[in-house]
DNA sequence: TATGAATGAGCATTCATTCAT
DNA sequence: GATGAATGAATGCTCATTCAT
């Protein structure tokens, strides 16, 4: 009965996205250490669910942020072609990069901390965001836009460290703050 | 007996002292985060020790860092009075700030968290280290040096968090970051 | 259709008899406790499956080990019959029986334990292992060989606990311990 | 204060005793693998306090088992000295050993057992008993009174699993057996 | 019948915090 | 003041068991 089948496994999906969405609240609310029981209650699921389908807490983390990760790797050649200059295209994506941080409470922390069992999202950092980074950082550096010797990872990570907002130092701080050191990227013309 | 008093306020400073010591050399080793029980056997104390001195983690944390950050405090005006240019002093301050805080591991992440119990260490800040970057940046904007709108307390939060190093961003990257940072900031003239 | 329904319940008996493969396997590699749904994954079928045909982990257990216990009991008359003694009969049961027990890793413990819920299991020892064994210490006693007093479910607990083995004490172990024992059975001419 | 931390030094060692007394029936009751919550809670304490007393359940096993083996392993000499013959002492030693063990439900399944994490109990079998035993069996042999080829790690493992008792299998009857054993080790004169 | 997703009780373990001495 | 034993809440994780499809 492949029908009955099909409805369970679309069941399943909701209830994995539903444990998606909640993980993502909780982490937005709490931070990427919030306890599995609070996600699992969010979810309005028991904690049993949440372990069948992210059975370490580094597998839920990284797909929280797996889909934002990917679109925003995919925006960058995009913006390359686009853009009237490649530091606009730069200067694009990173603005799209700290939308996306600043919305994920905690994910900026996560990414920076060494803390082992998020190699998985430190992996996909490197594995889409470095490349497509490195890929804008080239293009600026052909045109000579771009102070050299800046190096993608070390930049992302930067990045992502200025956008741990909290109280006091917000969103919009952040993005100040990413734009000075964009500014502090270019070449004195 | 005044002079037994004496003798025990002097052997309950050194309790204190010892007790400040271990907790700093835990924090590097371990992070903010080190279970009391550590900081109290690397002090070779009890714990009821610890809390007696310091009720909570937070009084701990800012006991541990008052001295540096006054020390940092103190330096401003004298880089202000020495340097050639008060950008200079901004940046020769802000060297400092950087040593220290890539020194104290962990410091960066708990000035940029919101982690509600440290809103002593934060006032530290707001109270002392706000001042004494908000004369540099004074004198920098009196000689047009600066990009106007950056405020002292972003631009430390800003500085802090580029000091949460991890694998692969060390203390080197930090200072990189930052030194881009305060670039940005200067008035391209 | 009886004709469909004779295919479903030969598909069934076929489902059940690779969970008892599986459970069978499963008990070998990791003990009796061994988790259900490894013996579910085993033998490629849902947990449910597993639970519709062994409600409880002891009829699992019981149904696994019914076939050879049978085979034991069955083995007694005819040793019995073709052995040159009776006492001769029991030794080369008592070798079977032991060759049974090592083979299945945990048994022996299931056997010597209390476990609640493992009745059946004793049930069908003492349903059908138990008379085999009194046939042969009765035929035995007939002929003074065996010290009397030896009562046959006592001799097979006591076997099957000298067959719990681990590392240091294995299989060659067991069956001398249980020579000694039989030895030490065996009236002194 | 000398006396005020001799004060609480007792209470500790009162509540370590406690738990060690608890530990011990609770082992007799439900098994070596009982929750260490039940353990606390027939102890009156807080788990905090079994796990501070005995940071793995290995050590509290052990320390619950120690002083009977220890005890145990005394009366080797003695006995050898005292009795009429060698064996007469391994006899009289071994019948003290299953008191020891039939007392304690559980430690023979413990000893048998390849639970890693008993590795402490092992060893102290290893160190104390099995030296014990063999200093008897050597005396044994020097008479000529024992069947040559049985090893005192074997011997003692076979002991241990002959005590495993349960429903229908008693004290008494893994005496008997016990003695059983023993004479089939015994040579034949 | 078979499936396997979902549930949640149960257990181990850590650690902040209190308080009698 | 100093001590550190005791407490127990919090949390991670496993796995037996149920039940809708």
């Amino acid at each position: 009965m492949p029908e009955s089948v099909g409805v369970r496994q679309a069941q399943a999906q909701r209830t994995r996205s539903g444990v998606l969405e909640a993980a993502a609240a909780v982490f937005v609310d709490r931070g990427i250490q919030a306890p599995v029981r609070d996600i699992a209650e969010r979810a309005g699921v028991g904690v049993g669910t949440v372990y069948r389908n992210f059975p370490t807490r580094a597998d839920l983390v990284t797909a929280v942020y797996r889909h934002q990760i990917d679109a925003c790797t995919a925006l960058a050649p995009r913006l390359l072609e686009e853009s009237a200059s490649p530091f606009t295209a730069l200067a694009l994506w990173t603005d799209a990069f700290v939308d996306f941080l600043v919305t994920k409470h905690g994910l900026g922390a996560a990414l920076g901390s060494g803390d082992p069992g998020l190699e998985n999202l430190h992996a996909l950092m490197l594995d889409t965001l470095v490349p497509a980074c490195a890929s804008l950082l080239d293009a600026c550096a052909a045109t000579e836009e771009l102070r050299p010797g800046v190096a993608a990872y070390t930049l992302l990570r930067a990045i992502g460290n200025l956008c741990i907002t909290g109280p006091d130092y917000g969103q919009a701080d952040a993005k100040d703050m990413v734009a000075l050191l964009l500014a502090g990227c270019r070449n004195k013309v």
